[in-house]
DNA sequence: GGCGCATTTGATAGCGCAACCGTTAGCGCT
DNA sequence: AGCGCTAACGGTTGCGCTATCAAATGCGCC
């Protein structure tokens, strides 16, 4: 373990002042290159690395933006993420990342962690959060952009696409191909209250035709194409008169394929399958299956800007709603 | 935006001292019940969010481990992560994450960063670091681990499997079923150490035994299913008399399987298959992929324990070699 | 040479909190 | 009552760095 280097030794070694020498590390302005050049070099000899966190305190600027997911197991967040990432990448910011693992009052704590080192900006997935929560990110002394969902009521900003429209829109189009004995396969997470409004949205609009589910079948844990197999067979055997299942996830909708795969059952002609995320898993499967793309990336990259743009100014909340993308594909 | 309370307005608030005041809330001793009760209270009402960042100035003391890794993008890394947040779950450290894209000059960008907060340990993903990254790491005033991989050279700590031995096992047990033409799908990631390794411990071993490969096909940029599906149909063009291939992960061999399945190839009469990660995508396909499992989920555990039982002695370096788990599965 | 201006450097004063003691209050005991 | 002891609380100091402003230096030009 090192020697705990100051930057009053870096200082001392380079013959400046401790003050010049803050400067050139800083790679500010008001330095010779000279001198820079040479406290940069002794620095990196001695493997000097300053100490952000007196940094922060004397300066006040941190140059960190918190980014809360409920996980990282699927591929939906980590695509956000890369979109902040992208956005961030030619600015002084950087992403730091928490997960909350589907739980508000984890997420309470991650965003008071969050916010307790004054980050220049927090994104969080999602509109619903405790109360405590809220009131944490209305006091925020920061932007606060809120992704993913449009539904409800953001605190501040927000950037994301209807999961209500987005399940309304799947059921129109399932019953314009003709389908009627419809069903819903989803993973009985309390929390994932996007998955929950798509599934509102789907029920609803199947309403309006006259339609209603004549089956469904839920599951208490993380989605995978595992369970989606396994709940599809669970589904079909109870209700082998299914025409077509609208899956709360790409990869439940896969694990349902792959299980018609499996069991010589033909897509669509047998059972027509559609999820939701257009995950890149879809690609390179022998069918197309039909999604909705949530625009993850993008939303990743619009947080990022919205923050960049209040880091000093405090302009008014700004909520952009961008539009779910159906794809048909071959199994509708 | 709020109005930036600080520790002295909630004591002033509480009718008590700023030292009171700071026990209280953080949970310290030497605070009657009542006096924590209600500092808690006008905390919580006036939304207070302790500044950690003049915290760990004060204290020195930081409740973060880094965890640096190359990706998010597959699920290998969270999985790791996993590893670390279940064994810290019940601590008071939380991991906080860097991504670099398998560059190591990002890598050292993101090293220095998380070291420049000051962290209880840092994680980092594999034993390849450029000498800057090395020197910050070994002088480093916390316990260091390096994780997955156990070939070459480590700074501190290291917890991992051997990928050069991952290899040749699985070449041996190709071998052993009596494959002899064989073939090597990867992505040509410049910076991915592991996968080389394997790659140049399944040579060896294939070597060993007079076989050599017989065609092979890279890719550069990310595995996906749609590359491992695209790369295996070139190589097959090319190759017809293919026995046997081996892919650097999962998600490619999954890719061969699906483009197997469309073309009617039949697995693993016609071709063969064998990836690497025992992803949770092999869970619930048609045929069960050969893998290797490469106890991602306990290196994360490992490497968090090691940085529990490090944090305030400073031990001898420990090097811990978990032995990947090979299955054959119903693709060989 | 001396003046004015721009550039570079340095001394001082905190940033917001917690460690470190010192102080006070509370209580049981002789 | 007086003593000792512990629990609870508070004042002072400083963590390592940077903002701020003052000082010094260099330099061009008349």
């Amino acid at each position: 373990m090192g020697k705990k280097l100051l930057l009053k030794d870096i200082a001392k070694l380079a013959g400046v002042s401790e003050m010049t020498a803050s400067r050139a590390m800083r790679g500010a302005q008001d330095v010779s290159a000279a001198t820079r050049l040479k406290v940069e070099q002794i620095a990196r000899d001695v493997g000097y690395v300053p100490n952000r966190i007196a940094g922060a305190l004397a300066s006040k600027t941190v140059n960190l933006v918190g980014v809360v997911v409920p996980s990282l197991n699927s591929s939906v967040f980590p695509e956000v993420l890369s979109g902040i990432s992208s956005t961030l990448k030619t600015t002084a910011l950087k992403p730091v990342i928490g997960v909350t693992g589907y739980d508000l009052l984890e997420e309470e704590e991650v965003i008071r962690e969050m916010l307790s080192w004054r980050p220049t900006g927090v994104v969080v997935a999602g509109l619903e959060h405790n109360e405590a929560a809220r009131k944490m990110l209305a006091n925020a002394d920061c932007p606060v952009v809120e992704v993913m969902d449009v539904d409800g009521d953001p605190v501040k900003h927000c950037v994301g696409i209807s999961h209500l429209e987005a399940g309304r829109e799947m059921a129109q189009t399932i019953l314009k191909s003709g389908y009627r004995k419809i069903g819903f396969v989803g993973t009985k997470m309390p929390q994932d209250f996007r998955a929950e409004k798509r599934f509102k949205g789907f029920v609803e609009a199947l309403g309006e035709t006259g339609v209603s589910l004549i089956d469904q079948e839920l599951y208490s844990g993380v989605s995978s194409i595992e369970t989606g197999n396994m709940l599809t067979e669970m589904l079909l055997k109870r209700t082998p008169e299914l025409e077509c299942i609208y899956f709360s996830s790409d990869v439940l909708s896969v694990g349902a394929y792959m299980h018609c795969l499996s069991k010589g059952i033909s897509v669509p002609d047998d059972l027509a399958l559609a999820g939701f995320n257009n995950l890149e898993l879809l690609r390179g499967l022998p069918l197309k299956l039909a999604t909705t793309d949530a625009h993850r990336y993008m939303i990743g990259q619009k947080a990022a800007e919205i923050i960049l743009a209040n880091q000093d100014t405090n302009s008014l909340a700004q909520v952009m709603t961008l539009q779910p993308q159906l794809t048909t594909g071959q199994s509708l």
